[in-house]
DNA sequence: AGCCTTATTGAAACGCGTCTTAATTTAACT
DNA sequence: AGTTAAATTAAGACGCGTTTCAATAAGGCT
């Protein structure tokens, strides 16, 4: 190990830490690099030298909340299929106690060029999600002829590209929430034993009750593409760094 | 209408044609604004003037591109459910077609950060896609108590997904072809009326089994989201954009 | 202790998307 | 035809992510 690896690792923990600091931070959309070196009072070249990139640096961020995810989950015991769902529940009661964090973090992951980075929001939980499945076949309540890995990046995808959409300002929490659960229960009634599929059945058709009018969307998705002229001349440029600096010390 | 509207349509077009061309011009990645304008022969405000962003300017090109696609869809008549798979399929052909032009246009509409633009992709889509599930309800393939926006809508997003995956350069087109068929071959399955159910599954079994292991898939991930240190200093400055310009006159 | 290697710094630069501004061209109207 | 309103231009600027590079600091080694 010796005291250079060790002022690395202090150093990573400084930034990821700051990085934290910096999208938790309200009134804010701005996270930028030259900030987050400020903030964290390293020259601006260091992250990148300790990380590589900004989805780097954020996806390191994340990686220390996975944490946070699990515990939530074994914190109550769920039984059966119900776990699939309680993965939404967790996962949305996280996003209402820090939206912009999780939003800022969700567009990072999704703008990510580099690819292997995508895998850091979605990885640990695929192999959640795999273990939940393999359960479910090994109790009878999925089809055993299912491949547990398919299925469960299926579903991880599903859920997935709806955080995308809620993190796009294009769905609101409660609609990720039925749209997840609504995907789940669709994917999970086909994969079912004929024992548990009415049951799902009935759930899918109480989330699909629950959303709303994908037409009305869709309305108001045209009539905003409708302006394809640039009608957005209002001088967004409110932006002000100096705030969050010092709201940061 | 009047000449001033004329030009403004007719300068429209030039930039959009210009954008096409810049897109499906192979080995540059890049596809700036500053050569967009270069090529089109107009000042770099122009396109600003006329689209707003980038990604409107993108988003106008994938819109003359959807005439490809229903055209290419209709050729061939095809009944029943596959009509969902037949989506695919004409999806990945074009794709196959013309790769680069069609991940730089999904890529640019994932980033889309003017919530309309994504729209221009995905709706025109969710529309057929709607109409096919309601023709399936009346038929009686699909249950009617499913609701077709929803229905539908859940279809598009998982497809879009696998198409987000493909431009990111995370899996291939073939798998793209084979995921999106599982995932749609899986919601069919539970929407589906008994009737039709267990050909479904069938189905979906095949492409379970042309899946590749998603194992593999996620261990090539993790190695390397392990390089979380910079390595990549390869100085990949070989974006040349005057070979783009002089190559396309 | 002194030397050597490695990490960090600061500052500048690049290319990008985007916006601004003043000047110029162009269509519309009287 | 001349005036007025609008579109287009050129040029520069801003902030961003990222990279480069010489100078400096700091740990490792003998």
């Amino acid at each position: 190990m010796g005291k250079r690896q060790d002022n690395r690792d202090e150093k990573r923990k400084l930034i990821v830490d700051s990085a934290r600091r910096l999208m938790q931070a309200r009134a804010t959309s701005d996270f930028s690099m030259r900030t987050l070196a400020d903030v964290a009072g390293v020259s601006s070249a260091t992250p990148y030298s300790l990380f590589g990139s900004k989805q780097a640096v954020i996806a390191a961020v994340m990686d220390t909340d996975f944490d946070n995810f699990t515990s939530a989950l074994s914190a109550k015991p769920v039984i059966g299929l119900d776990i699939f769902f309680h993965m939404v529940d967790i996962t949305v009661e996280l996003f209402a106690a820090n939206p912009g964090y999780y939003k800022k973090g969700a567009l990072a992951i999704q703008a990510a060029s580099d690819k292997a980075l995508a895998s850091h929001f979605g990885l640990p939980r695929h192999g959640l999600l795999r273990d939940f499945v393999r359960d479910a076949i090994q109790r009878g309540d999925i089809n055993h002829r299912i491949n547990a890995d398919s299925f469960a990046l299926t579903l991880g995808h599903q859920f997935y590209g709806w955080i995308q959409a809620w993190a796009n300002g294009d769905i609101k929490l409660d609609d990720l929430s039925n749209r997840a659960k609504y995907g789940m229960s669709m994917a999970l009634a086909a994969a079912a034993t004929a024992d548990v599929r009415d049951a799902l059945m009935v759930q899918l058709l109480n989330f699909q009750d629950a959303l709303p009018e994908a037409g009305a969307m869709a309305a108001i998705q045209t009539t905003a593409a409708m302006t394809t002229s640039a009608n957005k001349k209002t001088t967004t440029n409110l932006s002000n760094n100096n705030s969050v600096k010092e709201a940061l010390g």
